[in-house]
DNA sequence: TTGCAACCTGTACCCAGGTCCGGGTTTACC
DNA sequence: GGTAAACCCGGACCTGGGTACAGGTTGCAA
């Protein structure tokens, strides 16, 4: 009763090749295999996979993802789960500072009527921070 | 009175290979050259640098600056700018809505005292959202 | 005139997160 | 037992925005 790589990519929405991927990067387990070399899977790989997606969703790359189950698999109090989530929450919400200013900038450049890059930048009436380069 | 490549990428506060690149890119005209082919600058090079840095912190791709720049270059009403000022903040906007609903789930899991993803991906009382996979 | 910094070209490499290809097995069904 | 679909592996390729390197000129000054 046991799936084949198709089965399980189709199941959790990712192509197949992902699997082999995650799987060369240690992200998913060595599945068994076929007396001729074809991996079997079981459900539990949909779910793990799964949790990969979810996790991607929340922010995370995948070498901290397999970080998260790394240390999820030996587990005592605290699997670090908490404490890299509160990392990624102040990553994300630095994104979102920086997104912020540049939303604020696209909008003001709409509201002066910018239409033209060239003028903007050797006039100073313009809203765009043209000199604000070497400061980043 | 013309300037060396270095001296161009500092006074824009960029690697002087990145101004080959932008050359090959056509994002920057070609420059005059001396006898010996060493490129030779003037001081527009520098703003136009600072144009596309400016672009880029906007949230413009290489591609889009190359874009406005050229449409800027052939110019008479409406460079474009605007229109493509609105896109790109409508672009802003939902990467934003995005981030937003990232740190919302993160902010759930943070609440709910989340601890192992295994645990989390099995009770269904988890705030993280675990079966969006196939849908996005 | 010699020495060395700065420059030239073309190409390879970096990051992440996959995707695709080719040539060769294996499995499943009729 | 034949055949087509599915699978195997290793490696190349993709996007974006550069950076690095090798091996060969040029520019400028002492």
């Amino acid at each position: 009763m046991s799936l084949r790589i198709n089965d399980v990519a189709q199941a959790a929405g990712v192509n197949k090749e992902t699997l082999r991927y995650y799987e060369r990067r240690g992200l998913i387990d060595q599945p068994d295999r076929s007396p001729g070399g074809h991996r079997l899977y079981d459900e539990r790989a949909v779910q793990t996979l799964r949790i990969i997606k979810a996790a991607q969703r929340l922010g995370f790359t995948l070498d901290e993802v397999a970080d998260l189950i790394e240390v999820g698999r030996r587990r005592g109090r605290d699997s670090g789960l908490q404490v890299r989530a509160r990392a990624k929450l102040a990553e994300v919400e630095a994104r979102m500072a920086d997104l912020t200013a540049i939303r604020d900038n696209l909008r003001a450049a709409l509201d002066a009527g910018c239409d033209d890059l060239h003028e903007c930048a050797s006039s100073n009436c313009c809203p765009l921070p043209f000199a604000e380069i070497t400061t980043r």
